[in-house]
DNA sequence: TCAACCGAAATTGTACACAATCAGCTGATC
DNA sequence: GATCAGCTGATTGTGTACAATTTCGGTTGA
């Protein structure tokens, strides 16, 4: 249970990093109460920058903290996800909004087109297996990053990451699993690039809102 | 330059909130940096407790963080903030449609009616000085702060308590300065509330977020 | 049996000492 | 005069000791 040692990085960087890492992947599990002198001996690391880390990832919101008492992982449980997708949607809307408003930049408009093109070679296999659900993740990682990035706006990046790393409202997280799935997915993701495009920012906004909210509620 | 010394809670917890609350009242200017020592004496507490509440600061998006070379005040312009009012917008909008879609119960609802009436006491007076300011400033917080209790979303107020958390987009800013203009809020939060006790919850989101919208650009 | 109480052990909170790193100055070199 | 290496004081990062608080077992008394 060893941290990476980029020996630059302070230690409660990298602390909160791991962690949050394994929040993301589930080796924490939700309502666990964290033991500051075994996490601590865990991680190699001494209880100051653990708890620099613990206090950081309670700001982030993914740890739970009362005074006296310590910290405990938050509970993710099936109906907060429903409201993380919900507010992710919300967000992520916004900025695509104003990645239309602004117009994209050559490299932005690149990357969507390549992520696009990437996305609809998995669809023209037809197929749904674990690799070309691994191919489509990739893909739409890149789809919703790279706009992000284009919306030029770092509040709203930040808080839009906040709620990304929310265990369950991943980005990476793809709850398509049949081929029809992800080629209505891919659709999205043209029709929205168009309404970029075209500026047209209420519409770019509105099927992206509707695309997130999709991806969680067509289960 | 003491902090009020309510024992029980930890010293990071007071230090995070002392600081907090001197970002919004400009007490610390932005771009600033934070001498750790002379902060720490300042405060009456030790490093220790100081640095933890720091790097919360900083997952809240507060502070800016470089390793090694400490935390300085996070800069926040006037672009800034207009771009915190549009997420700002958002939020709110999707916290009314939260509370539209769930229903009021009763003593949301006492709340909110209380708040209106105050607000149109304040309309009733056809002034708009500092005392009928404050008094429209009171009203305006319970009323957002009652909705956003009553959309029951624990994920949506931690996220939207950061961005009103941000200097400028607080909501204790009033950026209203003639009784016309706290007539036309006044009138917002009426309609508001209609379209939520009607459970329209769209045209409640819209309402509210182009009511959150305006609080800025009217200016 | 049960609740309240007490103490010891475990756990969290804080201060402080020291290590690591950075910023600014000095002076040597070209 | 500009540049850069190296020194030095200042600042940040971390480990550790100890104080404060909570937790939990056992004991007492009704």
């Amino acid at each position: 249970m060893d941290l990476p040692d980029r020996a630059l990085r302070p230690r409660a960087i990298a602390v909160a990093d791991a962690l949050r890492e394994r929040m993301l992947d589930g080796a924490l599990r939700d309502g666990e109460k964290l033991n500051e002198t075994r996490l601590a001996d865990a991680l190699g690391v001494s209880r100051t920058p653990l708890r620099a880390a613990l206090h950081a990832l309670a700001a982030e919101g993914l740890l739970e903290y009362a005074p006296n008492r310590g910290f405990t992982v938050r509970d993710f449980s099936t109906e907060l996800i429903d409201e993380a997708f919900e507010i992710r949607a919300a967000l992520e809307g916004l900025a695509c909004r104003f990645a239309a408003r602004r117009g994209l930049d050559a490299s932005s408009r690149a990357s969507l087109e390549t992520a696009l093109a990437q996305g609809e070679a998995v669809v023209a296999t037809g197929q749904c297996g674990p690799a070309e659900l691994e191919r489509y993740r990739t893909a739409n990682v890149a789809f919703h990053e790279t706009l992000l990035h284009a919306a030029q706006n770092r509040q709203l990046a930040d808080t839009l990451r906040l709620v990304l790393n929310r265990p369950g409202a991943s980005l990476r997280r793809i709850v398509a699993f049949t081929p029809d799935q992800i080629r209505q997915r891919v659709d999205d993701h043209r029709r929205i690039l168009e309404a970029i495009l075209s500026q047209d920012y209420g519409r770019a906004e509105l099927l992206m809102r509707d695309h997130v909210s999709g991806i969680r509620t067509a289960r």
